[in-house]
DNA sequence: TTCTACAACTGGTATAGACAACTATTCCAC
DNA sequence: GTGGAATAGTTGTCTATACCAGTTGTAGAA
């Protein structure tokens, strides 16, 4: 299971080892794993250095530490949830609704001025463009408009833009999401909203804008949003 | 500066000493801090203990490391400004506008139901019901009627609700503000609206219905506001 | 039977030292 | 000048050890 030669420090690759086995089930959740000692027995490797491990671990939310009793699994990830709710999907799911979508265009173009200052990128880049409606159990919900870089998401087609953004990325490309900007206003449908959310001219609608960042804080989506008002609140939640 | 023999850890005694040093400017944003092994000849520790304090700063965002050069103050804390942004006063000032407001009325009353249940008190607590209107640079900019249990804040008079309610709560009660969470939904004005907010009926409007915890998860405030779309827009901050 | 003291566990703090990986600079050979 | 090696500095990883401070179960005393 650990391997002291690799390039691979030992305590990432505890961290790893801890993850599936809360993963897989062999940690179950709320219940103590193994104390530190034993993890050091175990792979004979220093205390130390499986503290490093489950310190990072415990940062990053998978483990509780309780003096004199034990390291505990974190039981719910609820909260990371609340991170993944960028994505409409998700969001959906998360209020008990069936989401959908269907695809209006999918183009490659040259980014506008405003589009590659969002994105941070130059204006002869390109860009996908990709619209949708997005339905909640069958009803429209969201008209919505997603650019992203060709540069940092290549391969992208009107196949796999169905499927979820966030997991190809993290997945294929091994780039990770850490952050997320968003500006809501309020405002009135006009003519093509009103048609394609099947609403009325003049009724409230909800504007969102997000931008969405990798690790390394470089934005890899700016998504516009029209929601219903009638259908759609925007909930949240601010920690400390 | 470091004493070995107060029951404060030393990591953490040294926590506390690059921290003032960056407060104060001793240690200036962007540039290197003193390496770890000088930190541990300095004050005669172990390299380890040093890294554990800096571990620690570098996980609030205090410092940042860099393998080979060294480790480096962080330059920005624009992001502990948004955790302050529940309060209308600090949201328009870190817009660069001055917030001002005009108190519309002053009440202690009986929660009704929906109240109750969201300040998770009975229904027959009494609370405060406070009307404004929110100005920015003089301009109408909402219509906000907040509900605090009496209970949990005694002794808010016309006066002093008039200042901040947050501070008020962390200097004179001892209590601390962990979390807030928020519902935001467009609308069209009504003729209150209208007239408050010097709009017109059915223009867009922004309805926000904010419900703040302490640390404890006891809710002590809910607050409904009624925005101008036209002035207003919503700013966030996701992060993981 | 009930209580107390202790023993045996847990994680928390701290030390001293070793080597690896990375960065910047200097200096030398070409 | 350019390229590369040597060097000295940085953080990163890892070990082995020690003692402190909470928690829990239990053996033994009352």
């Amino acid at each position: 299971m650990i391997n002291k030669n690799s390039p691979v420090p030992i305590y990432h690759q505890l961290e790893e080892y801890i993850k599936h086995q809360i993963e897989n089930g062999a940690l179950v959740e709320e219940s103590v794993i193994p104390s530190e000692r034993e993890y050091a027995e175990m792979f004979q490797i220093s205390r130390m250095t499986v503290r490093q491990a489950i310190n990072n671990l415990v940062s990053e939310g998978y483990l509780k530490r309780h003096k004199g009793r034990g390291t505990f699994v974190t039981k719910k990830k609820v909260e990371q949830e609340l991170q993944g709710m960028t994505s409409f999907t998700e969001d959906m799911l998360s209020r008990g609704m069936n989401p959908s979508s269907i695809l209006l265009s999918f183009q490659i173009t040259i980014a506008d001025k405003k589009t590659a200052l969002a994105l941070r990128i130059k204006e002869e880049d390109s860009v996908y463009i990709i619209k949708r409606i997005r339905l909640a159990d069958g009803a429209p919900m969201a008209l919505e408009t997603a650019y992203i870089p060709v540069k940092i998401v290549p391969g992208l087609t009107e196949e796999n833009s169905n499927l979820s953004l966030y997991q190809y990325i993290e997945e294929n490309l091994a780039l990770s999401i850490s952050e997320a900007t968003q500006e809501i206003e309020a405002s009135t449908a006009d003519h093509l909203d009103a048609e394609t959310l099947e609403i009325n001219i003049g009724d409230p609608i909800l504007l969102i804008e997000r931008i969405s960042y990798l690790q390394e804080g470089i934005p890899f989506e700016l998504v516009k949003s029209t929601f219903r008002a009638d259908r759609y609140r925007f909930i949240h939640t601010m920690k400390r």
